[in-house]
DNA sequence: AGCCATTTTTAAGGAATTTATAAGGAAGAG
DNA sequence: CTCTTCCTTATAAATTCCTTAAAAATGGCT
């Protein structure tokens, strides 16, 4: 289910726009305030839809603050409807300049059109509780920092997000991780939890929850 | 230089898009008739703009015939408004849909955008971490001076910087750029990584990570 | 509440694995 | 033949993993 994130100050248009994109089964978060979003955070969303005009922070604004940490589309949703605008718009590395007034079918074709777009190319990251795994440079990034694990650390990092919610043992998760089950594996996971965890905090994060008497599992980002 | 493809019956305005696209250095081939277009010729284009309403067969045949053979960016540019044509453009497969009359700024901007997003580069010289590599000389230059690379070392390096931020095991690097999988390969590799790690270094780069337990890396600059 | 058995957490050290470096030889190009 | 490039081998250095053992926490019991 995609993540969307609208953000604009009129209450009225937030509204419309969650009830459009909601038809089409996706996830929809709002903010009223631009200068409140984080760019760490926003690896979190699979497009992001913004306001140009805005009391504090405007559109470009935001724009150009989070570009450079989301790879993730960005459509402008404006009234500002000339040409110098537009194209200072997709300067900031927008992907789409949608102008009001627009009509909802409209809206609803470019999201998915951008969205499907994504879904083609293979996606290697995959976010959970606050830290972004990508899979292809194998790492593992809170934030601003990439958190520095090591190959096992990782590993088991992974499989806890990729089955985000799920218990396992110590026992399953060697196995699952390293392949073989041997002797003294749940020693082994537990001082492996314990650095990632160490590591974790760091980061002012901890998502990794004890099951007492069953294992390890990390917590499921709530879905609103 | 990304190349183009252009789909039109009106001459003037096939004169008129190919001269604003021209300006942004692409390379702009038009074709009059889509009757005439082969869904197998279109892989040679990085970008598709097709005109909806043409004599024999329309854009949105058009369309349909070729979005299958082909994964580049389609994008409509007609006069037909309605939200219906706009809908029915994007459910067949279209990325944008530019409605008449448009300016010649929305235009490049939009089309620019969707190549951005492009990850195959149709240029031959690439850069990242202060070296720029020109894949048809063969050659990698940091600064004022070519490094001194061998064959092999160029084309790890090459290898790494086309795919920059992704690990490779020394075997995959090995298959990669030698095609052959042999037996002590990884240590052929690890001998290769250290002599272009001396090489870059003489001109204070160090832009090759390893990864403990995986592989090696080339940091990607996180610029867009 | 207090105590005990069990489980988890933490800490530290050594074993094992992986990488870096250096030197020598085989293969191919000029 | 000479030189460069490439690969192999050997050794040193670095990092990670696992074991062991003790401390802390949890849940059940009286």
């Amino acid at each position: 289910m995609p993540k969307l994130l609208v953000v604009d100050d009129d209450l009225d248009m937030l509204a419309l726009v969650r009830a459009a994109l909601e038809k089409d089964g996706h996830q929809v978060d709002t903010e009223t305030d631009s200068t409140t979003v984080q760019p760490a955070r926003c690896h979190l969303y699979d497009l992001l839809l913004l306001d140009v005009m805005m009391p504090v922070e405007d559109g470009f604004s935001l724009c150009s603050r989070i570009r450079a940490e989301v790879d993730c589309p960005i459509l402008f949703l404006t009234a500002k409807a000339e040409d110098a605008a537009l194209v200072q718009g997709f300067g900031l590395g927008a992907d789409d300049y949608i102008k009001k007034p627009f009509s909802i079918a409209e809206l609803r074709a470019r999201v998915n059109a951008h969205l499907r777009r994504e879904v083609r190319q293979p996606t290697h990251t995959l976010s959970q509780g606050g830290v972004r795994f990508d899979m292809q440079a194998k790492v593992a990034i809170a934030g601003e920092h990439t958190l520095p694990f090591t190959k096992g650390e990782y590993a088991i990092c992974e499989h806890l997000v990729l089955h985000a919610g799920q218990v396992f043992t110590k026992e399953q998760l060697y196995e699952a991780v390293f392949g073989f089950d041997a002797e003294g594996d749940s020693s082994a996971v537990a001082e492996h939890i314990k650095n990632i965890r160490a590591k974790l905090k760091a980061g002012g994060l901890s998502p990794i929850e004890t099951v007492w008497g069953v294992g390890y599992k990390w917590r499921k980002d709530s879905v609103r």
